[in-house]
Parts: C-alpha cells; sequence; structure tokens
RNA sequence: GCCCGGAUGGCGCAAUUGGCUGACGCGGUGGACUCAAAAUCCACUGUCCGUAAGGAUGUGCGGGUUCGAAUCCCGCUCCGGGCACCA
C-alpha cells in the first residue's frame, strides 16, 4: 500500500505502522537480548544464569504442531494457532508459570525431496534456507520462544534420538503378562534359562539354531520386517501406511492408484496397544470429536470367533463375528481370496453331489466351465489387479466365486459352501466370514448375487420389506438339541451361543480392532536411515555408540516410480553402493553387513519431538529424567504436554502414532507419563474469498473491488469464492504484509478476533482496521498525538471504571483460560472506550486503569504493551508482571437494570438494587409506568420473578 | 450409507447454558473537523408498518414442552468434517 502524501498532516504522534514497526522491533530485540522467554530447566545446560529463578515456578508446556517449512513461507492462515498457544503462554507466565513454549520444523519430507529430484540441489540446502524464511517470519510476529529449544527432525543431532527410539522399539517385545513393553534381552534370558517357551511350535529353545533363533525373537520384536499386504503405491515409488491412503485407494499425496502387495516391509506392533490407545482416551482433556475419531480409528469391536470345520479336510475355518447369536442363520462362508485356507480346501473337481442348476449360479462368471482351482486362481488374479479405487467404483458389484469346499456350521450341522470373495478382507478379523443374509446387508446383496439360502434368525417388524434386518428383535429358527435361542433378544443370545460354544470348544469370546500394524518403512532419500544393518540371519540393530546413521551424500534422490503395479519398491538408498555396504566388529571380529535401504516415514520424527524440547542439547541421552520429572509434575497434569494446539489433520495418524511410541518410552521407563499431550485444541482453518473471471481463470484477490454487493476486477465483473488460501487461487495474504501495514500486534490481534480459535473464517483485510484503531484509541489514551508527552496521570477514576475494569479482568481471565480470545479482546474494547469517554470529560488519563489495562492486553499485544509500560516508568519488562486479580467488592454492581415480561414479552425495565428481593422487585415493577399500564385492566395470574435477571407477569 | 459438528443482521461473530437476541468489530447512513479529501471523532444502523410516539415480527424449516426457547424434545433441509464391503 502507498503512503499518501499527506501522511504528514497526520499527528505526528499517532500509532500506526510506522511507530509499530519501529517498536516492534526494538522490544523483540530486547527480549533476545534479554532471554526474556529463556524457559530454564531445573539442571543442566539450559538452566542459566539470569533466569535460574525462575526454575523454581511451576513449569508449564505449551506446544505447537510444528510446520514443515515449505518454499512459499507462512500466509495468514499458518500462524491462528501459533498467536493462540503465544497468547496463552504469555499469560501463564504472568500468573506465576515457568513456561515452555518454543518453534521447531518438521523438516524432513517430500517437497524438499522433489524439489531436489527436479533441481538436483540437496534438500538440506532447501530446507535451510526454508527454515531461515520461517524463522524471520515468525520472529517479527513477536512469539515469545525459548530460542535453544526449537529442533529440526533433520538435524542429526535430532534424528540420531529418533532412531535411538527406534531401536528401543526395536530391541523391546510386548508382554501381554504384564501389558507392557519389555526389553527383548528379558525374553532371551527367560528363554535361554527355560523360564519362558516359545510360543510358535513345539521345538524346544535349546533345540533350534541361531537362524530360528533369531527368527522367533525377530518376530516378537514391537519393530518388526513383516510380509503383510501393503498398501504399494508404483506413482511414488513407495509403499505407505493404511493412514496415507485415502478412502477412494489413492495416494493421500499425488493421488496416484494404491494396490495392495505382500511385501517384506518394517512394521510396528501398534496393535499391541490399541486396549490402551483407547482406554487412556478417557482420561485427556480433549475434544470429544477428535476422541471419537480416535476410537474409530481403533475400531475395536466385540464378539466371538468360531470355528467351522471343512467337510472331508482336517481343516477347520476360523471366523469372527460381531453377530455370534446369528450363526443358525450362516448359509455360506466366505474366505478372503488371500487367505491361505483357500489353496488348501479347493477340490479337483466340482462337487457333482449338487443340484446342477445352483452350481451354476455358484460359480458365477469366474467358475464358468473351469476346474474349481482355475476358478479361484483367476479369482484371486481378478481382485488382486484391481487398485482400491477400481474395486470401489464398480458399483459394489458383489463378486467372487465358489471354492467347491463345504464347511459344517456347529449349530445345524449343515454343509454350507465356502466362497471366496474381495468384499472378505484378509487384513481385519481372521479373513473370514460366516455369511448370515438374513442379518447382514452385504451378506444379503452377496446371497441374492449367486443363489444362496436366506434363513432369518432374528424376527423382523410385521411390516419388515424384503430386507436384512439388523435390529434388535427376539431370535427365531435357532434352536438344535442342545441349545435353543428362540425367544432371546440379540444380546442375551449372544451370551448364550458363546457360552455354548466355549463349552463345546468351537468358538470363544474375541475382541478385534480395525487398527493395523503401523508400516513404518517407505522408499524414500529424505528421512531418518534406520539403524539397522543385515546379515544372513536378518536385521541387527546398529550399536549405539555409532548413531547417528547419517544419510549418504546423493545427487540423484529419485525413488524409481512407475505406473506398472507390478514393479517392486527400489530405494534411492540403494544407489549409494558403498555406503550401503559396512564392515563392523560386533563382538565377532570384523564382518560385512548390508545397510538397511529403507527410510522412516515422515511421522517419526514428529512423534517425539515435544520430548526432546525439554532437554534439547542433552548429548547423553534422549531426555534427562530430572528435567522431564520438573515439566511433568503437578496435580492437573494429564500428560508430558500441557496445551497441544494444531489442526484437525493430525487428528488420527500423528497423535496416534506419537501416543504409541509414548507409551513405549513409559513401559521402558524412558518417561514418566502414559500420554503425551494432555490438553488437546484443535484451531479451524482461515480461508479466503477467491475470483474468478468469465473463463473461470483465477484473477488476483487485493485487485478485486465490491460495489453494491458484486465483484469487479478491471471493471470486469467477477466470480466470488471460498476456500484454502494458496498460489493457485491468487488469494495469498501473507503474515509480512499486514505487519508492514498495521504491525504485528494488529495482526496477532486481528486473528485472534476473528472468532472463536476453533472455528474456521474467512479472512477479510478489510476488517483488520477495527482492531487497529482500538489500539490507536488506547495510545491515544496514553500518549498525546501532538506533542508525543505522556497523558497518564496519577488521578483517581470513577467508581463507575473501576467497577467496569474489575468485570473486565474477571472475564477477561476466564476467556484467555478458556482461549476465548475474541470475547476477551471485545471485553477489552469496552473497558478502553469507556476509558476514553471518561478521558474526553476529565482529559485526565488514570494511571490505576491505564496500567492494569495494559497488563492485560500485553499477550495479545505484547510489543504495544511493552512499550506504553516502559513509558509509564517501568524498567522491567511486564512479561512476569502479575497478571491482574479482581477484586470482588469492587466488580460487583448495586443497582442492575432488570426487564419486565407481561406474558413472556418485554414490556419495559426496572433499575433497582442487585440484591433486591422478589416483593421489592415485583414492587418496583408493578410502579413503572407502561408496565402499570399494561396490568391496569388485566388479571395477574402469576408473577414470576428470576433475582437479577427478569420479571414476568402472568395476566388474562 | 454410518458417525460427529454447525446454521443468529449486509459481513465476522456475542448471548452468564432456559430469562432483554444481535455484545464487540467491519461495512453502511448522517454529522463534526477540513478549501477539499483522507485520517480521526460523534450519532444512528435486524426486518416490516408508522412523520412520530409506538406496534408487529425475527436466531435454517415444521411441530412440541414451558410463565418464558437461539438454547430442551420430535421430525426435516442445507453446509462442513470423519469413516466407509471392518463381518
Amino acid at each position: 500500500m502507498t503512503v499518501p502524501e499527506t501522511v504528514s498532516a497526520l499527528p505526528r504522534y499517532r500509532y500506526g505502522a510506522v511507530i509499530a514497526n519501529e517498536i516492534e522491533r526494538k522490544w523483540q530485540d530486547r527480549w533476545e537480548a534479554d532471554k526474556t522467554f529463556w524457559a530454564p530447566n531445573p539442571a543442566g545446560s539450559l538452566l542459566d544464569d539470569v533466569n535460574a529463578e525462575r526454575a523454581n515456578l511451576p513449569g508449564m508446556f505449551v506446544l505447537d504442531m510444528f510446520p514443515y517449512p515449505s518454499g512459499a513461507g507462512l500466509h495468514v492462515g499458518h500462524p491462528l494457532g501459533f498467536i493462540g498457544t503465544d497468547v496463552y503462554s504469555r499469560f501463564q507466565r504472568m500468573n506465576g508459570h515457568n513456561v515452555l513454549h518454543a518453534m521447531g520444523f518438521d523438516s524432513f519430507g517430500l517437497p524438499a525431496e522433489q524439489y531436489a529430484v527436479q533441481t538436483g540441489q540437496h534438500p538440506r540446502i532447501t530446507t535451510e534456507a526454508n527454515v531461515a524464511t520461517y524463522r524471520a517470519q515468525l520472529r517479527s510476529l513477536g512469539f515469545g520462544y525459548d530460542p535453544r529449544r526449537g529442533i529440526n527432525t533433520t538435524d542429526t543431532d535430532y534424528y540420531r534420538w529418533t532412531q535411538w527410539i527406534f531401536l528401543q522399539i526395536f530391541n523391546s517385545f510386548y508382554d501381554r503378562a504384564v501389558d507392557k513393553a519389555r526389553p527383548i534381552q528379558e525374553l532371551i534370558h527367560e528363554l535361554d534359562t527355560g523360564t519362558a517357551t516359545p510360543d510358535d511350535s513345539g521345538v524346544a529353545w535349546a533345540q533350534r539354531n541361531e537362524t530360528d533363533r533369531r527368527r522367533y525373537i525377530d518376530s516378537k520384536r514391537l519393530a518388526y520386517i513383516g510380509e503383510a499386504p501393503v498398501n504399494w503405491c508404483p506413482g511414488l515409488g513407495t509403499v505407505l501406511a493404511n493412514e496415507e491412503v485415502t478412502a477412494d485407494g489413492r495416494s493421500d499425496r499425488g493421488n496416484f492408484p494404491v494396490y495392495k502387495r505382500p511385501l517384506s516391509q518394517w512394521m510396528m506392533r501398534i496393535t499391541e496397544y490399541a486396549d490402551r490407545l483407547l482406554d487412556d482416551l478417557d482420561g485427556l482433556d480433549w475434544t470429544e470429536s477428535i476422541k471419537l475419531m480416535q476410537r474409530n480409528w481403533i475400531g475395536r469391536s466385540e464378539g466371538a470367533e468360531v470355528d467351522f470345520g471343512v467337510v472331508g479336510h482336517d481343516a477347520t475355518i476360523r471366523v469372527f463375528t460381531t453377530r455370534p447369536d446369528t450363526l443358525f442363520g450362516a448359509t455360506y462362508m466366505v474366505l478372503a481370496p488371500e487367505h491361505a485356507l483357500v489353496d488348501v480346501i479347493v477340490p479337483e473337481q466340482w462337487p457333482h453331489d449338487l443340484n446342477a442348476g445352483v452350481l451354476d449360479s455358484w460359480r458365477g462368471r469366474f467358475g464358468a466351465n473351469r476346474s474349481p482351482k482355475e476358478a479361484v486362481d483367476e479369482y484371486r488374479m481378478f481382485a488382486a489387479s484391481k487398485s482400491e479405487v477400481e474395486r470401489a467404483s464398480e458399483g459394489r458389484e458383489k463378486t467372487g466365486v465358489f471354492t467347491g469346499a463345504f464347511a459344517t456350521n456347529p449349530t445345524t450341522g449343515e454343509a454350507i459352501p465356502v466362497f471366496t470373495a474381495d468384499y472378505v478382507l484378509m487384513g481385519y478379523g481372521t479373513g473370514a466370514i460366516m455369511s448370515v443374509p438374513a442379518q447382514d446387508d452385504r451378506d444379503w446383496e452377496f446371497a441374492n448375487a449367486f443363489d444362496l439360502p436366506i434363513v432369518r434368525t432374528v424376527r423382523p417388524p410385521a411390516d419388515w420389506p424384503d430386507e436384512p434386518f439388523l435390529g434388535d428383535g427376539p431370535a427365531i429358527n435357532s434352536a438344535n438339541d442342545s441349545v435353543d435361542l428362540n425367544g432371546l433378544g440379540v444380546s442375551e443370545a449372544k451370551h448364550k451361543i458363546i457360552d455354548w460354544l466355549e463349552r463345546n470348544g468351537t468358538g470363544e469370546r474375541k475382541v478385534t480392532f480395525k487398527l493395523r500394524d503401523w508400516l513404518f518403512s517407505r522408499q524414500r532419500y529424505w528421512g531418518e536411515p534406520f539403524p539397522i544393518i543385515h546379515d544372513e540371519h536378518g536385521p541387527i540393530a546398529v550399536p549405539a555408540d555409532l548413531l547417528p546413521v547419517e544419510l549418504p551424500a546423493m545427487s540423484n534422490f529419485e525413488p524409481t516410480t512407475s505406473d506398472d503395479p507390478d514393479t517392486l519398491p527400489a530405494p534411492p538408498l540403494a544407489r549409494a553402493a558403498e555406503w550401503a555396504i559396512v564392515e563392523l566388529d560386533l563382538g565377532d571380529g570384523p564382518k560385512q553387513y548390508r545397510r538397511e535401504l529403507n527410510t522412516m516415514p515422515q511421522w517419526a520424527g514428529s512423534c517425539w519431538y515435544y520430548l526432546r524440547y525439554l532437554d534439547p542439547t542433552n548429548h547423553d541421552a534422549m531426555l534427562d529424567r530430572g528435567t522431564e520429572n520438573y515439566w511433568t509434575s503437578g496435580e492437573d497434569k494429564l500428560g508430558t504436554v500441557d496445551l497441544y494446539v494444531g489442526g484437525v489433520e493430525h487428528a488420527v495418524l500423528h497423535l496416534l502414532y506419537s501416543r504409541f511410541w509414548h507409551k513405549v518410552l513409559f513401559d521402558l521407563g524412558h518417561v514418566n507419563t502414559k500420554e503425551p499431550f494432555g490438553r488437546l485444541f484443535n484451531q479451524g482453518y482461515i480461508q479466503a474469498y477467491a475470483f474468478t473471471d468469465e473463463r473461470g481463470m483465477y484473477v488476483e484477490a487485493s485487485q478485486v473491488a465490491e460495489r453494491d454487493g458484486k465483484f469487479f476486477y478491471n471493471d470486469e465483473p467477477v466470480n466470488r469464492e471460498y476456500g484454502k488460501i494458496g498460489k493457485s487461487l491468487k488469494n495469498v495474504v501473507t503474515p509480512d504484509e499486514m505487519c508492514a501495514e498495521f504491525g504485528a500486534d494488529t495482526f496477532r490481534m486481528y486473528e485472534m478476533f476473528m472468532g472463536p480459535l476453533d472455528a474456521s473464517r474467512p479472512w477479510q483485510t478489510r476488517d483488520v482496521v477495527g482492531v487497529h484503531r482500538f489500539l490507536q484509541r488506547l495510545w491515544r489514551n496514553c500518549v498525546d498525538e501532538e506533542t508525543g508527552v505522556g497523558r497518564v496521570a496519577d488521578v483517581e477514576p470513577s467508581i463507575e471504571l473501576v467497577g467496569l475494569l474489575h468485570r473486565t479482568i474477571e472475564a477477561v481471565r476466564e476467556d484467555y483460560a478458556s482461549l476465548s480470545f475474541n470475547t476477551a479482546i471485545a471485553r477489552l474494547f469496552e473497558l478502553n472506550n469507556a476509558l476514553s469517554r471518561e478521558i474526553d470529560a476529565t482529559h485526565e488519563s488514570p494511571r490505576s486503569v491505564v496500567e492494569t489495562t495494559l497488563l492485560m492486553l500485553a499477550p495479545l499485544a505484547p510489543h504495544f504493551c511493552e512499550e506504553l509500560w516502559h513509558r509509564l516508568g517501568h524498567e522491567e519488562s511486564l512479561a512476569y508482571e502479575p497478571f491482574p486479580v479482581a477484586d470482588p467488592a469492587l466488580s460487583v454492581q448495586t443497582t442492575i437494570e432488570i426487564p419486565v415480561q407481561i406474558n413472556g414479552k418485554v414490556r419495559g425495565a426496572i433499575q433497582i438494587a442487585a440484591d433486591a428481593s422478589n416483593e421489592a422487585i415485583e414492587q418496583a415493577a408493578r410502579a413503572q409506568q407502561k408496565v402499570a399500564a399494561a396490568l391496569a385492566d388485566a388479571q395477574v395470574r402469576k408473577v414470576i420473578v428470576v433475582p437479577g435477571r427478569t420479571i414476568n407477569f402472568v395476566v388474562s
């Protein structure tokens, strides 16, 4: 924005961008020089002389979800949460806390790597440049960070400890007997001494060779190499975690098709923690919606596992069902195409003792004119060739094929056909189901497509259409010689049948989870290398004293991508031939080992960064226990971090992974708390209007003018849209622009004033002047605009103003604590408006009111308030001044106005003492002119007085 | 399809959780200052009727509970988010 020439005509000392920027720079420099926001640890290298006393205060840890430093820098949407935590942190410092608040960077990741691929520039260089830009932008907003604590996940000093934690997980197993992780060495010791025996086969430990022992131990580790079906994304050249695949089977990033492939990949046994991850949510101060999302993701369901014998085989098919009560209605079974038993049970010939017509429909389009084996193979190829998006897009038509085998329903003794179909997923339950079409939509659909029998075992309501019935109702058709469920409701029937199954040894009560083990390896360059080497037996941990395992220097970072679903993953690190082979002496002489070539996913670094903030310079440990103890002790602590603010997009992924790592570290005794984040707050998003011209092209939003509710760009009418802020929409507004035009304090306040922190809202540069005018008015109440001389005096404020002041203190305190900054600001506006009116009348600015106002405003507009505080004669920063406390004696209102209602409609108002009796209120109300007139020719049937609120005459 | 949120002036949002709807701010209108404009300051500003006093009406829609409903209950509509063949 150009400064008008006439700017000199403005009062010289009026608060505006020029003054704002001058004092902002000044106070930012001073805070840095004075180490104002250094939060000392009670001991160690972060206990500095200047601030040592602060370590005696109770600690409080306020955390933002740290950003990925992109090349584009910050736009106005990014700092919303950062401002919120900064205001809260400053408020809590004034409340006597030693507040740990810092900002680091999640700097591994795809964009830097892709940029490197395009330009050949090493991602470290890009990353460092981007971080420097972010740091400068954040500094200009006046955040009170402890500069010693913000880490980069790409620093070798940091990822050394990421690797160390990986090794902790690798070197642990989950002991279900005590329900916690324990060091794997303890298991080995127990096996060696015979206090534990292997649970995989009958072969005694002592009789196993080295390879078998290693294999067994590796299978128990919390981090293991698994051969599970994984999400292979050839378009990105890497595998992805379930969470990184969208609902329509494409990659979260890049939108490439994703295929299920059985590949050998690193996995983390997060499933062992499913129950604890679920149960411990209850004690957390998180919004219910986020808890719910985590609960849904973990997906606990209770039911039973039931064994079905395969006719003519020694095999049984084990299924999981949440509706064991419907077992009598199981008329066929389905195995997932990948199920191992499929090969075992498929006969050479189609069974000939069945009705040929029915058999035809069972064989469907895959079984026609083929042997069962050919049909099943054909179907498996069909299923495997489909990406998930294709499977879903085929109108969800049920496909499958009869395997030719039969199984026995344990309740009815009937032989029921066994199918394979891709609507049954290998990864959930046992990969096999019993199908009860009468009580399940999918089974119903499949049964109709394949002409399978349908037997209702729950009686639907009388007028129920020809559809499956999933509701509660009395069991029917559900009895045999030894058990009778008929007449029972669903839940009683479940209990009874499970008891029966358990007595017969054909089934048991069982809980399953939707949550799967976490696929932890990626075929990328710009990530943490695994601290793992391989010998002929399998993976071996790199000794802790050889950490970090650093990324090798490379010039080609490209993963091998393809659009052929059958290519195999080829990590970029495979090209670092020299690095990939390493000679080490691990105790039995120098030997050559192959390095692990995969890297960790981006989540790894963000899983634990908050822990490193506590003790970032520690070279001997990830985190000193005494230091951690200081920051996590206190009655009200629900987790390591007191307040964690970030976007909902991390509701499942990051938060779940992070909680998992934390719990492993807790089990192993490295941290004191069970949970990382005690209070979680999800900020909303700032979006913005974007404009398209007649061709549908985006035009520069800042150049669009509004006239009579219509929008014009160069006098051409344009269309208004609403959406994300971004370059492609040409609607980017940056904090830098806002600081230049209004100053950082105005910008901070506007972001907080727009609405509640958890709500999304549209950015409107036009509205920013509102808070700017407020600061201007408050400044004018302190400084003469013409002369620059202070105008605050030691005069007594009016009793009304004092009352308002104390009511404002009460409200602002509450609002800050609950992060309701928008209403706190409104209160401060009202106070300042009242102050202005009083000054207009008396021409004196009462010091007591002004100083208290500045202290209350300081968390929101810190530079502004520091400056005026200083000008009022205070040498020290106000960052640690006690936050004002309201005097209840002064905040009460002696006289209040209450509305008078007649039949619920407001007909007048009375002024009355706040503590007036009901009788007095009624008397005053009746005396009120309008009320009296209205009551004159009416009969009062009832009078309702709500003390302090209202009085209502019910008349007829 | 299932599960969560949400809907209040021209706009962003308040409302002590059942007690004056619209605090606070933007925008708009009028005024002061100015040669003028900008900036600043003051007043008004939900809608409809009325010159006014005043009245009616109003929190997405339709019902209900209550002396009294933005708030509670029932039934919808629309918007946002999450999950999705999870047995």
